[in-house]
DNA sequence: ACACGGTGTTCCACATATTGGAACAACTGC
DNA sequence: GCAGTTGTTCCAATATGTGGAACACCGTGT
């Protein structure tokens, strides 16, 4: 066990070996939000001058980066690839997606589907609400657990020393008035969401936007993760999303059965 | 100039040395439809024993791998974060992306955007239909250009010798009976997109699916894409089609405009 | 109990890919 | 032309990866 924990390093670490310096690399060019230029990723990413060079050659060659004729580099096609193989091939998702349609025909509102991991929510899949216009796949995006219905429902379902290990890690941004300001606010509000069987987010990520979302866990799979209802508090009122939590909460729960099931524990078979 | 030709070892190339092997190791993982278990990936990627098990380490530390209970291995998120950020970081796909919306208005059907990439076609983007019941987000899949409307209007626009090259890499397959059987009837067929400006699939690629397409060429960046209008063919006729050609085309040259203006020959900003 | 075929893991002398400082080139503005 | 960028190349030192072989483990069948 001595297999280092991926989230101690997840702001830039120095990485495993080659790899590790190459995938720095990689997320520093995926990261910014323009082509990069040598220089700018020099001082991203501190390495060598020739070491770096070199690496970047490599990227290229994987068709992981695109070197444009100004010599900037971009992200190549090949990541979106990988990654939509990835993502197809997610058994969880897999498993959890036609429920997430259910649910969506129920509230005829945008269905998330997230996974924890250390502090952040990372969303797995959506079905949208039928009055939205972008596609706006945020598949992949990550958002905080604590100012998340998904995240705290997540969060709400680990042991305690494990919440409290994380929820030191975290930092509290105040993305609206509503946001959690500090762990301690948090682990109150957590045991709440113990008692209840579920969470809401009341505008505390994004303003005018809530959601109520039920944890899912499969300690076999050491996954924990959750679904949400999500929609503009305008339409959707804290009284209907009350409504909703049963509904929530009970797809949250066949999911579990049928991962269980379907992933059973012996062979992992589709 | 010797930088290796990506395309040339798309499938299954030994690889830029450590680097190389790790990817190869990943793909496959990320490629099987199920938890690949150590010998599974022994008998894919060959490589020694000891080798692929220090590589596997590597992956897991940097969490593009997961490893399962019952030592399986699994991609991780790190890989869908990562795709998150070089896809909405993709500043093509921003510029394309309101047009797509024009389009969706226009049309009430399926819009893609794709990239040509050697001989296969990688969606970037997507609208979905109104009447959609599945999300989908078939954002990086890849596709064979041979047989779909938006591969077809992109090799369209390749210089010969470069059409001819990449033809003569592709493998048909017959998806529908009106798929292309070969290169020699593919090429006939781009002739004449050449002269209509845009191209149809007639149900090639899957039964009772066609679209329109029209090529998007920005040499400054060395990108052949495409963008397309795709339906049930029970709802959409040809004739259909056919009308909805030049807005397609239209929205087509706004984006090659627009592109060339925004990411401009000089500095690429945003 | 024992041998067996199959897993995944560890070890270590060897080879090589990586390292990173420094020199080089190309372009830019003064 | 000179100073200040930029990106590129070179190469001896060495850290890193290599891969064959031995190891430990676990069910199975005899």
């Amino acid at each position: 066990m001595d297999r280092k924990n991926v989230a101690d390093l997840e702001n830039e670490g120095p990485g495993t070996g080659t790899l590790g310096k190459a995938m720095s690399v990689l997320e520093a060019v995926a990261t910014a939000d323009r082509p990069q230029r040598f220089t700018d990723i020099l001082q991203t990413v501190r390495q060598p001058r020739g070491t770096l060079h070199r690496l970047l050659g490599h990227l290229v060659d994987e068709g992981l980066l695109v070197q444009r004729g100004d010599l900037s580099y971009e992200p190549g096609l090949r990541l979106l690839k990988l990654a939509y193989s990835s993502w197809s091939g997610n058994q969880f998702r897999d498993v959890a997606e036609p429920h997430l349609l259910n649910l969506h025909e129920l509230t005829g509102e945008t269905v998330h589907l997230g996974i924890l991991r250390e502090t952040e929510i990372i969303y797995v899949d959506k079905v949208e609400s039928r009055q939205t216009v972008r596609m706006s796949s945020q598949i992949g995006k990550a958002s905080p657990a604590y100012c998340t219905g998904i995240g705290k429902a997540a969060l709400s379902s680990l042991a305690q020393s494990e919440l409290q290990r994380i929820a030191a890690k975290m930092h509290f941004i105040p993305f609206t008035d509503r946001t959690h300001r500090s762990a301690t606010s948090l682990l109150a509000e957590i045991e709440e969401i113990r008692r209840e069987g579920h969470a809401f987010d009341r505008e505390e990520h994004e303003a005018e936007i809530c959601c109520v979302a039920a944890p899912i866990v499969v300690p076999e799979h050491e996954l924990v993760a959750g679904i949400s209802v999500t929609g503009p508090s305008y339409r959707v009122t804290m009284t209907q999303l009350a409504i909703w939590a049963a509904d929530v909460r009970n797809s949250a729960r066949q999911i579990e059965e049928e991962v269980r099931i379907r992933l059973g524990p012996g062979r992992g078979g589709g």
